[in-house]
DNA sequence: CCCATATTCAACCGATCGGTTGACGATCCG
DNA sequence: CGGATCGTCAACCGATCGGTTGAATATGGG
């Protein structure tokens, strides 16, 4: 059996694609525009790409010629909460809770539609 | 370059081995043990083990003929704060954020040593 | 001492991965 | 139209993965 989950973790094994993620953290991205800064071929970031999609990670939608890609943190989220899940017992796990509470309430611009 | 989260999130991708991490949640185990709710060799199990150490996931410690399987979930945080920097400017955090808190109110049967 | 138990090692297997290259289909623009 | 740009497809490559089997290595107990 394959869950979901599989293929997020999967995605977030390598750091190329977890670069390209950090990379979209600042904008919707060009598919060439993603690759301009990797010393490989345009297609392996299209590979990268569509791995990335699969996992939920990304979207992308067809504009013209250009193919944008945009960062879909929703899977990442069921990620993180499988994770969390191991924390939840332990008493290490405070401090990532209070580094999580001082994230939520630092970095609030403003709480969009 | 390989860094340690290439490690853990490989190490997490892989259903059997996220099975074992839930199973070693409720208390260490020796390999024997792991291996017996599995179809598969234990061999097979041996390694999957090796794999969830060599990622920092768990700890092998080998105490006379039997090697005993621990979580250790400080690897699994640092994972987990990576894809936090992911959500934390999202609104929809706020539901990662509630089923947390949920969790961890209803799961405390005893703050064992 | 001998045997059973616990675990790993080593070789092998097919499948998947991450990358390349070259050809190809779409789309924009002069 | 015709050329340039954007992106994918297809075939190929070596490496790694997840699994098997069988032999080997401790260690424990009667």
């Amino acid at each position: 059996m394959t869950t979901p989950l599989d293929h997020v973790f999967a995605a977030l094994a390598d750091p190329t694609r977890r670069e390209i993620l950090r990379m979209l953290l600042e904008d919707d991205m060009a598919v060439t525009d993603v690759a301009e800064p990797f010393a490989m071929s345009l297609a392996a970031i299209s590979k990268h790409l569509t791995i990335l999609a699969g996992a939920g990670l990304i979207s992308q939608e067809k504009r013209g010629r250009v193919k944008w890609c945009k960062l879909e943190p929703d899977a990442l989220r069921d990620a993180s909460v499988w994770m969390q899940s191991f924390g939840q017992f332990e008493a290490v796990n405070l401090d990532a809770f209070e580094a999580f509470l001082e994230r939520e309430l630092q970095m609030q611009p403003d709480a969009a539609p």
